[in-house]
DNA sequence: ACAACTTACGTGGAGCGTAATCATC
DNA sequence: GATGATTACGCTCCACGTAAGTTGT
């Protein structure tokens, strides 16, 4: 008569939730081949057959399901208190891990994390990562909420993300404060100039080398980045042009070494919070999405 | 960045809920030290003081008190998950373990069982086992509920049961059917008779004695045993009188065996209904409670 | 002295990785 | 052939027991 064992419960839950036993793996640093034994154990011990072995993929039978719920239960529970643990016993208190695209307006960002200073219970860590490293620690559920301005594939078999909008930013055309100031719409009489551009690949440049080429203008690029910071003080010190949501040079503007030129219809960054769906979800996260604009 | 290990957790939760530590040790069948070093280690991983060593005994600290919290939690879930998976993944069946004293008189375990038999989501297994027996796998959360006719002891520092009265049987001089109705109060005219009788020690018997040294009475006694099928035996079979509570011959009463001389005045056998306090109280101890009369 | 917890130390096996194998797309 | 699950096999270290040590009544 052995009793359960919470371990095997444990990767069976990550399993299920991740869908996908070669991604659990990863996720959890193990092997593959040891998860495999671990589940085969399981199954074994609880006498259930858990995953249909269909194809090459694992489905959850409908026992599987129902112990799936209860796992829910108890982890998300264990969770809460690691996050209590974290937080220095103070029930109410709550710390929040995000995880920031490493290329993200730092102005940005704290427009959307700023309100949370304010809240005295809730503390939180950013944590600037790569996109792959993004979704590998929310998988991990060593994140909580990561920022983005891409959507995360959703590769089937694979872990699935919940993205939400969190804001829409206009781009504009972003110029020294003495530049003359262009009446005409872009691209009539930008031939001149020289350009400070997001990296070929990133949403803001796709926009613009879309509309470039629509207008038949070849801007003479000057300097190519993919991180915003690094734009912006490129931006500032250059004397080009660049396309940028105002938000990243927005105290250059308010210095008037910079200025919005011409904003640019039609053509935004979006911004996305991608969670993991979870049954209790963080009290952090949703407070934060309820505070921000 | 380690995760929360289960099975330390359980041990601190088993060590927490029974406040003592040698007892919980022997309760999950390991040695106290490597229980005292499981527990150590949860500290140290957790970086907190769970418990106070003061005196000889451990107590909790606030930190571990709020962690027990969440422990029952996790490990409540855990063992419905088990209840679940034993009951053949029908989540409406419960199934109950319940232990009852050796010595008991089935035909009281029936009545008070019985009415679960009308249910049919709600299964059971009895166990018959000794008092030690009995709490031990009460703590080891292997019965849900134990039967007894006596009150188990509560010892400091170790598991505190929680006991319910259940019934209360009026004790009774049971003799043959031809036996001469005895219109006199016990003992004038019970000289001539030879008993059977529960052991020394029995609750009923040290009922039956008190009676009997204030009354200056010395029965002649045949027999004694501490079973009541046993004593039920005796007494269909020996021609003598005896004292128990009728429930115990009510068959040989109806078949007209047996016959109550005499109920004694005062005179009663107690059953308790012996749990753990828990917090999620299995569902099936609760509707036996407000089946039973 | 005894009862309860802690420390020391040696051991077995559970859990793991590597690598080979099977199966499906 | 690539991807993903299972099987085979050996190793490592963690949880365990025995036994000695510590502490408080």
């Amino acid at each position: 008569m052995n009793r359960l064992n919470y371990k095997h419960l444990y990767y069976f839950w990550r399993i299920a939730t991740t869908g996908n036993l070669t991604a659990a793996a990863e996720q959890l640093h193990v092997s593959q081949s040891a998860l495999s034994m671990q589940l085969k154990q399981l199954e074994h011990q609880l006498n259930v057959q858990l995953f249909t072995r269909e194809a090459r993929s694992l489905s959850l039978t409908r026992e599987g399901a129902k112990i799936l719920e209860y796992a829910e239960e108890i982890f998300s529970a264990g969770e809460a208190l690691e996050q209590f643990i974290a937080s220095g016993f103070d029930a109410d208190r709550i710390h929040l891990n995000i995880g920031v695209l490493t290329n993200l307006s730092r102005n940005f960002i704290e427009k959307f994390v700023g309100p949370l200073l304010a809240q005295d219970k809730i503390t939180f860590t950013l944590h600037t990562q790569s996109m792959e490293q993004l979704l590998e620690n929310l998988a991990n559920h060593e994140l909580d909420l990561a920022l983005t301005n891409l959507l995360p594939p959703q590769l089937p078999g694979k872990t699935k993300w919940q993205s939400q909008l969190v804001s829409r930013q206009q781009l504009a055309i972003i110029g020294p404060e003495d530049c003359e100031a262009q009446k005409q719409p872009f691209p009539t009489g930008f031939a001149k100039y020289h350009w400070i551009l997001p990296k070929q690949g990133t949403e803001i440049r796709n926009i613009f080398d879309t509309l470039c080429s629509s207008e038949q203008f070849k801007p003479q690029i000057l300097a190519e980045a993919d991180d915003m910071a690094m734009l912006r003080l490129l931006t500032r010190d250059s004397g080009a042009l660049s396309v940028l949501p105002p938000v990243v040079v927005q105290d250059e503007i308010a210095n008037h070494h910079l200025k919005v030129i011409q904003p640019l219809p039609h053509a935004y960054e979006h911004f996305y919070a991608i969670t993991l769906q979870h049954k209790r979800q963080n009290p952090g996260v949703r407070t934060l999405f309820t505070l921000s604009p």
